[in-house]
DNA sequence: GGATAATAGTTGATTTTGTAACTAACAACC
DNA sequence: GGTTGTTAGTTACAAAATCAACTATTATCC
């Protein structure tokens, strides 16, 4: 008779926290801005690291690039970003967020901190630290 | 000029790490046993807890009623569970694993043992503590 | 005890994702 | 300089998740 308490099993308990800990902060970009979670991504990484091309975007942000297409095409549509044809390689486009597209990303950037300073508000300052580190190395980054 | 780094966001770095997390687990199931996640799940909650109705699993492992309804359709498909109709209340059934069901269990199991050992290879006993705490905590289980 | 509400679970329609094939542009090699 | 191979990104189709409506059964309340 196996017995196995799924609470010793890692994966489970992270595929738990990130779906408790994503479903609040989704009303900011969901809701709000009437968004989704790649999109959101993309936004974020575009304001954060400035201008790239798609392939970029997968890169950093390890999304399939359909997904980072799809988004893509959605926040043009919503005019927060733009494409720009690089000449040199016209193949490529540099993704770059419109003014709209910036206060988006400042707005939710505020939200964000917030929301994480709640979230981690019962931890000690070590367990904080802790806890980044594991899961900056879990996640490969 | 808002700046804001992505691993400041604790629920990014959780989906990452779950998402990488599980990515490896995910041949266990899906290619050795032709398995969704939701199934692997509501075989594990069954394996671990015992005999439930599906509304035990839906509180428990945190799946919407739709979701177990068809993974329970498609594990008994496989003739890894049998559903028993409880007299008291027709609404009601039973779910158990059948021995083909508790072998994939036990089968998965050593597996999620294995894989989890070698996943947290890398923390100190106290990390795993603190690691492991935290996400309950987050998860609210 | 009969109308109304609540509950367990299923089914169907819509949305989102994932997989694979595709287009367009460039690179390289002979 | 034309054939072959790569790369960036899109599109088409299949798989899966989500949401809402539905059925069947039990509980409630007058």
């Amino acid at each position: 008779m196996t017995d196995y308490d799924l609470k010793d099993f890692t994966p489970y308990l992270l595929n738990m926290a990130a779906e408790t800990s994503s479903l609040g902060f989704q009303r900011s970009y969901k809701e709000k801005y009437g968004m989704l979670r790649t999109e959101w991504r993309v936004i974020f990484h575009l304001g954060q690291y400035g201008p790239m091309h798609a392939k970029e975007v997968c890169a950093r942000a390890r999304i399939h690039k359909t997904k980072v297409s799809r988004a893509v095409a959605a926040l043009e549509r919503k005019r927060l970003l733009t494409r720009e044809e690089v000449s040199a390689d016209r193949r490529h486009e540099k993704l770059s967020l419109t003014r709209a597209g910036r206060a988006v990303f400042d707005d939710l950037v505020q939200e964000a901190r917030r929301f994480d300073a709640a979230l981690v508000a019962g931890f000690t300052q070590e367990e904080q630290a802790i806890l980044k580190n594991c899961l900056i190395k879990i996640a490969g980054l």
